[in-house]
DNA sequence: GTCTATACAGTGATAGAC
DNA sequence: GTCTATCACTGTATAGAC
């Protein structure tokens, strides 16, 4: 009746797959991934089952599809990050400014409406197996990890190269793990920490992986 | 026909709730959790798809008792490595030993045949929500936890208590994201290391980790 | 090309017969 | 206690309307 292409009312006009993917972050937010069907997200969506199908091709290919969707800004912002570090004379930056550039990007999206969902999403990728989730996460984020790779080896010339992709995988667990809360130390410390609290955990990751890092 | 209660012939024959938690660790190692359905593993224990439900309760039920029975072995090792740390005068462990009698035990299920799937039910117990799921990994490792907690504090007498906190968090995360082999850093350096070499990886990890808790 | 209606095999779960 | 029958529901596939 109205106008379709231009002038998108308020916003719940979208094209069909906008209005799919939509639904579905803010039904796994709410509900987590597994307590959702295609079908209930279709239906809030307001579009036929069968179309997830035709435009993504599996309920598998929504999860990607968001993922990537959602991971973009980060890798952005990262690159943005590492590629304004200050470097000395040497052209070496400083451990702890490498160390923002990658984790600050990741832990601030879970302030952000999309963060829960992506954070979920995420850590089903990295740890449930398979060859094709697999394969999203290294088109997703190994050119990053490689820029990060060799920034890191030049904040740490004396690090054999060995021992430095050993910490950056550790790295990687525990910003995955942080980022996922699963509220571990909370039941432990009968809540006198708190995981959630993005800003104190950045600064504590910083300096707990910057020692690691420089590690003997 | 022959003897029911005593001599359980070879092995094939158990309780019909032992047959189906074999059956289900066995498909879950070969094609991960959620490739595997109840009435697929009550078909490879030889029982009745109903039986499950009558035994367990749920499918879910099913992961958490098997959860459970993998974890002990983990949480008795650990135990008897904190009881059997050598202290000096002061009461104080070394903390190399403190992560060792931790780390140990959890990363040496890797090399077994209950590993795979162990680590596959931790990680999804861990990193999915559910009041019930955090409930299971409080009853199972809160109280090894607790103790490690108050040996760690011994070994860093001038840590401040929420600085320890955050620290046994990100260990929980590196040692949680390793076990789960991600296989992320394979990706990344084109497997010139590999983080399924569990003895290479407890080095690693206590070097890095024991930086990380004494940073300043 | 996009969308709809419909159908299919397989799922976890349950009630009730034996 | 165990098994059969059946439930509502899932992801997926396809034929055909617009």
């Amino acid at each position: 009746m109205t106008a379709r292409k231009s002038v998108p009312a308020t916003e719940p006009l979208a094209t069909t797959p906008e209005r799919i993917l939509q639904a579905a972050e803010r039904l796994f937010s709410e509900r987590g991934i597994d307590g959702v069907s295609l079908r209930e997200i279709t239906t809030a969506a307001g579009v036929n089952s069968a179309s997830a199908h035709y435009h993504f091709g599996s309920k598998n290919a929504v999860l990607e599809t968001l993922f990537s969707l959602r991971a973009s800004p980060i890798i952005e912002r990262r690159e943005a990050m590492l590629s304004a570090l200050q470097l000395d004379r040497l052209g070496r930056p400083v451990l702890e400014d490498v160390l923002m550039a990658f984790l600050q990007p990741a832990l601030e999206l879970l302030n952000t409406p999309h963060g829960a969902t992506f954070t979920l999403l995420r850590a089903r990728m990295v740890l449930e197996s398979g060859d094709v989730k697999h394969q999203v996460l290294a088109r997703t984020f190994d050119r990053t990890n490689e820029k990060t790779l060799k920034l890191l080896a030049k904040a740490l010339p004396k690090l054999p190269t060995k021992d430095l992709y050993w910490r950056f995988h550790f790295m990687l667990g525990t910003m995955v793990y942080t980022m996922a809360q699963p509220g571990r130390i909370e039941s432990v410390t009968k809540d006198k920490i708190k995981t959630s609290d993005t800003q104190a955990a950045l600064e504590q990751l910083i300096r707990y992986t910057a020692a690691g890092f420089r590690a003997p």
